[in-house]
DNA sequence: ATTGCTGCAAAAAATTTGCACGAAA
DNA sequence: TTTCGTGCAAATTTTTTGCAGCAAT
């Protein structure tokens, strides 16, 4: 990752302007306003890169694909997946240690904690199949 | 789902004897022992159809392919996932209640939480990529 | 004998990779 | 000018679906 490209240059901005968790394609989109033409190949491959540079984190959710989110988003911290709108948003609190509780010879690395229901821009309702 | 098939029949027994969630391909193998030639897209049409009857339940992973495991497995539980041999077990405990803060006009229907480290029988070391 | 179920192969969906060309440095 | 990065298309991976034949009832 060497050169400064337009693609590379709007796909960072995009995920460090936003506020909360994009996937490829959010992020295909918001930066194709930016650099009409932009390939998905291109903003995996420097998804990919940004991540391994650690510029950005990847958020892994249960039952839904990746999203990606400013590495600036330092500290630890959970995510809410609407059920509507498929949207991802942070939770800045984590219940910490409670969770930690494996059975006995297994060894905690890390947690992922998801919640799911309704942001509060989908009226509650019936799940989308 | 009104036929008792070979297939089904063992299908349904792998996942029920088995003491954690198993991948569609850990099905796969298993029931092989059953039924040769089985085929993964009769695991996959089978897997589905047991969990819409309420016969099996979908446990959906953070960063891994869902695994299934009987419905008898039936409180509320979370899953431990190896990252050596990505295998998955259930936690028979939950953090509960502290895990449902959400932000203000947000409403939580559910919550996943996967912890992520070493099982009893795989050795300390690097996490292959 | 019906017709749901299966195996196989093709289709989908998400992500990765090969290649020739364009553009940073 | 050099060669990294891009766009496009083809390849992967995981799961789903179409279809003709087989098997459960």
């Amino acid at each position: 990752m060497e050169r400064e490209t337009r693609q590379r240059t709007a796909i960072r901005s995009v995920v460090e302007m936003s506020d909360r968790p994009l996937s490829a394609l959010e992020v295909l989109a918001a930066a194709q306003a930016q650099v009409a033409g932009l390939g998905i190949a291109t903003v995996y491959r420097n998804l990919k890169a940004l991540a391994e540079s650690g510029a950005l984190k990847v958020v892994s959710l249960a039952g839904a694909n990746p999203r990606y989110e400013s590495s600036r988003q330092g500290h630890h911290h959970h995510h809410f997946m609407c059920n509507a709108c498929e949207r991802v948003f942070d939770i800045h609190s984590c219940p910490g240690s409670v969770l930690d509780v494996a059975p006995k010879g297994f060894t905690v690395e890390r947690h992922e904690l998801t919640l799911y229901g309704r942001c509060k821009d989908c009226p509650p309702g019936h799940t989308p199949d």
